[in-house]
DNA sequence: CTTAATCCTACTAAATTTGTAGGATTCAAA
DNA sequence: TTTGAATCCTACAAATTTAGTAGGATTAAG
């Protein structure tokens, strides 16, 4: 059947790879909390994270790259190598990463905070449709703007 | 530039038509306000309403089609035809007409009311996604349910 | 009988999504 | 210093969805 506006594949992939890493990286995460000196963050290769859910790798790589240009995950090439979160989880936002996979998370250029753009022969004032929109834009904000990748992984419950 | 998963054409070109035809029906939507002795919709022709706004009058066909299918709207045929709406505009949500244009208003099928879909490999008990995005489709519906034709047009406000 | 309107289906073109291909580069360890 | 494991990078390809177009058939008013 068909399936309208919605989280694209990549983003839902990039979800579960993000919580896979996570979780692998819990035992470092959870000494962070009881003030000990903690341990520098462990790079995961893709194939590790791919292995707990199917995707491919090939694609997984491409969508790593963009978070890592985006500064949300960093990454250690050659032998040993490996991704890791740039920050803790708990400081990365659902919203951010939707945005640099996905783009704006508004329905409409002309509402959207990141991404604006005028829309033609509408003036925003008067136009109905835009002040509607604008108040989703502001609930799916208020939702995702205030849960994490640590709200997303079983620690996050 | 690229712009992510939003109101499709079709759903946007639909508002501002309805809108229009709201604002045509105008005088009589008011005097039902006042208990009068209602007159009849009067059925008003596509070429009428894309004057207000340019868009192709057979592609406005084809939308007001399915929302005639839907129920939303009434037809009538030949000369002095066009459409009208079936119920008073405060009665139609715009939920309801972005489900008929666009399908499901979920981003994700696991998670529609109306378009529900099990997503396989994640058991929704357990996996996050699906908790966060039902916070994100519950705050959705919030707006759109409760927002009518009514409120898009220059009266609702 | 003519004109104005909706009705209906099928098709097409463009855009977007969802990947794949094929290497180049880096690094650690044997 | 060679080998293998990993990321890096760009371009392309296939599939799907969107955004319309085409061409009539049907209905009703005057």
């Amino acid at each position: 059947m068909y399936f309208g506006p919605m989280l694209s594949k990549k983003a839902q992939y990039a979800f579960r790879a993000l919580t896979a890493l996570v979780e692998e990286d819990m035992p470092r995460l959870q000494s962070l909390e009881g003030q000990s000196p903690h341990d520098p963050a462990v790079p995961v290769p893709l194939n590790l994270l791919v292995q707990k859910h199917p995707m491919s790798v090939k694609f997984l790589e491409t969508i790593f790259l963009e978070l890592r240009k985006a500064g949300i995950l960093g990454s250690k090439k050659g032998k040993g190598g490996g991704y890791y979160l740039m920050r803790h989880p708990e400081d990365v936002p659902l919203a951010q990463v939707m945005r640099v996979l996905d783009g704006p998370i508004a329905q409409l250029p002309c509402v959207s905070l990141n991404f604006y753009e005028k829309c033609e022969g509408c003036n925003e004032q008067q136009c109905g449709l835009h002040r509607i929109m604008s108040d989703v834009r502001d609930a799916q904000l208020g939702v995702l703007e205030n849960r994490s990748l640590w709200d997303l992984s079983r620690a996050g419950r």
